[in-house]
RNA sequence: GGUUCGGUAGCUCAGCUGGAUAGAGCAACGGUCUUCUAAACCGUGGGUCGUGAGUUCGAAUCUCACCCGAAUCACCA
């Protein structure tokens, strides 16, 4: 049963509004003893030139449904007071029923690549790609809880002149047994060593250069060292791919493209779009933007003549109904120029592509960078969360099984969760203390907190019966109502982008539900057992949903 | 300078399709483990919602101006 459709449906028989309109003007009152819905008098105030409080009143008076327990003036408001027992049942009984498939959309909405994570090869990953990763890999979740078929694209930063002087710098200070043993930790070194140099001598930038046009020209050597980079890099990624749960659908990186660009600088030639401009071959754009930028003066490809490529490729391989890019808010006029000009090309579909930005992550106020070294190894924070995750349990749960796997789980999940749980936007200044936290709102709390759940019904062992899910009183009242609105939750994340709607709410339902466990004891004997064992595997169920959808893990014991 | 994003408690942030006393977490202080996992719960203190105008019955929320911070502004990605 859908509360807010009676809200609606109640008052509109004695209101002359569109229903539309009502359902609009219906808000949530902030204080619960107010009631659980609420319809404002104002609008009609305005049209009848009455006194908000007394339509309010008379209203009241006419209005009639069972379904709630209450319906009461208060001011220029009317409240609607739900039926506590019978929200409670009703929602109970639909979980129980649907399991994990609760919210679930299953109609069939087409595909969706996602361009996400993206790393360099031969560059440590660092917090930045765990956003881009993190977040593509939650959005992924979603949309296909909501019906969508996505498709994980991991564009690797295979190409580029940056290979012509990582070449450049192993050929000067490299180490091949030093490499072989830890590669990204070494070739890094090599890459942040040339830029030290490179600002003594110059000279170093066109070694660099050569180095990459030989590349290009498909010279063995540079050919080889430059695949052997790649596979190197490649393994120490998945490696921590997996540490973090997250798998692709396709490696196709910059590399991929480079036979798939001259076909589309063709493309804007014979469509007249591409002309000379400062010796380069631009795209112009609408007002008074600066052009896009097809082909350098030295006629070498960009960025964007890549990403052309890539868009053109992904509509022809998947038809997708959506093509999204998590991709660095610094990015976002890089998006915009894709898309004007794919639409220049008369490509309409250039609408259905979203770049999806975050925020920068900041080091004490300072922007991170790669070429100067200052990058924080997500490597090493994932490692130093695990370890302090294993501490806690030694602490705090010595005789549990399996440590190892429960640590791994709670120190990569509050790594996770902590960069999901604000809005995608926002920078944030990374302090490992702030992110490998355990307690308040944090990951682990609602691990945590639906390990109690497991817990309980571990102990309970019986089956739950789906006819007796009555409760009345105010705590489980608070829980189950968050459970209502889970499937509004997850199509309000999906609207928005934004796994971080998610995360909210599984703070806040995990906060009613630890009162609930503090004011009520459930494993007492009595008639409402039952019920109270159905909230709280209804509650375990949307916890373990919720993050499982924000690709953290819920361990049934901590 | 143009564009975009942001400025809410000491810190990190919710709330922003206008509505009833502005909310969490952390930090501080004080309570609660003979009963379902204290990674929890309860309480106390803490706010010119950047500033100033405007629209409105009503503004943290919308509009404008200004201040502060960040990103970006053609041959990097």
């Amino acid at each position: 049963m859908d509360f807010k459709q009676e809200v609606v449906e109640t008052i509109a028989k004695v209101v002359s509004l569109p229903k539309e309109k009502i359902e609009a003007l219906i808000e949530r009152p902030k204080n619960v003893k107010l009631g659980d819905y609420a319809f404002p008098t104002f609008a009609l105030a305005k049209i009848e030139h009455k006194n908000p409080a007394v339509i309010a009143s008379e209203l009241t008076a006419k209005l009639v449904n069972d379904n709630f327990a209450e319906i009461v003036a208060v001011g220029p408001y009317i409240n609607f007071a739900i039926d506590h027992a019978k929200l409670v049942s009703v929602t109970l009984k639909k979980v129980l029923a649907d399991q994990d498939k609760y919210g679930d959309q299953d109609t069939n909405q087409g595909n969706v690549p996602i361009d996400m994570s993206s790393p360099n090869i031969a560059k440590p990953m660092s917090m930045g790609h765990l956003r881009s990763t993190v977040i593509g890999n939650s959005i992924a979740k979603i949309l296909q809880k909501i019906g969508f078929t996505p498709i994980k694209i991991n564009y690797l930063g295979d190409y580029g002149t940056q290979f012509g002087k990582l070449i450049t710098a192993y050929k000067l200070w490299g180490n091949e047994e030093a490499v072989k043993k830890d590669p990204i930790t070494n070739l890094f070194h090599y890459y942040v060593k040339f830029h030290e140099e490179a600002e003594k001598d110059p000279k170093l930038e066109d070694e660099g250069r050569a180095w990459f046009k030989k590349l290009e020209e498909g010279d063995a050597e540079a050919v080889e060292l430059w695949q052997w980079f790649r596979e190197v890099s490649l393994q120490e990624f998945n490696r921590i791919y997996k540490e973090l749960g997250v798998t692709f659908d396709s490696y196709n990186g910059e590399a991929f493209f480079n036979d798939k660009m001259q076909p589309v600088v063709d493309e804007l030639r014979a469509k007249n779009l591409l002309h000379e401009s400062r010796g380069a071959q631009v795209v112009d754009l609408d007002d008074d933007e600066n052009p896009a930028l097809i082909l350098k003066s030295d006629g070498t490809s960009l960025y964007i003549t890549r990403d052309l490529a890539a868009a053109l490729y992904r509509k022809k391989e998947y038809n997708f109904a959506m093509s999204l890019y998590v991709a660095g808010n610094e990015q976002s006029g890089h998006f915009k120029q894709l898309k004007q000009v794919l639409g220049k090309m008369g490509y309409d579909w250039q609408k259905d592509i979203h770049h999806i930005p975050f925020g920068l992550i900041t080091q004490n106020g300072k922007k991170l960078s790669t070429r100067k070294g200052n990058v924080v190894f997500l490597d090493n924070v994932l490692k130093d969360a695990v370890k302090l995750a294993l501490e806690q349990i030694e602490a705090k749960n010595p005789n549990l099984a399996n440590k190892e796997q429960v640590a791994h789980q709670v120190g990569v999940g509050a790594v996770i969760f902590h960069d999901l749980k604000n809005e995608r936007l926002d920078n944030f200044d990374f302090n490992l203390n702030e992110v490998v936290r355990f307690e308040g709102d944090t990951g682990p709390y609602v691990q945590y907190t639906n390990a109690r759940a497991q817990s309980i019904l571990r102990k309970a062992n019986v089956a739950i019966d789906d006819t007796k899910l009555a409760l009345s009183d105010d705590w489980a009242f608070a829980v189950a109502k968050d459970i209502a609105d889970f499937p509004a939750i997850i199509q309000k994340a999906f609207e928005k982008f934004e796994p971080s709607v998610i995360a909210k709410y599984s703070l806040n339902l995990s906060k009613k539900f630890n009162k609930y466990y503090a004011n009520v004891r459930i494993l007492n004997q009595d008639d409402e057992l039952n019920a109270r064992l159905a909230l709280v595997q209804a509650t375990s169920i949307v916890l373990t949903e919720s993050l499982r959808l924000l690709g953290v893990d819920a361990p049934k014991e901590m």
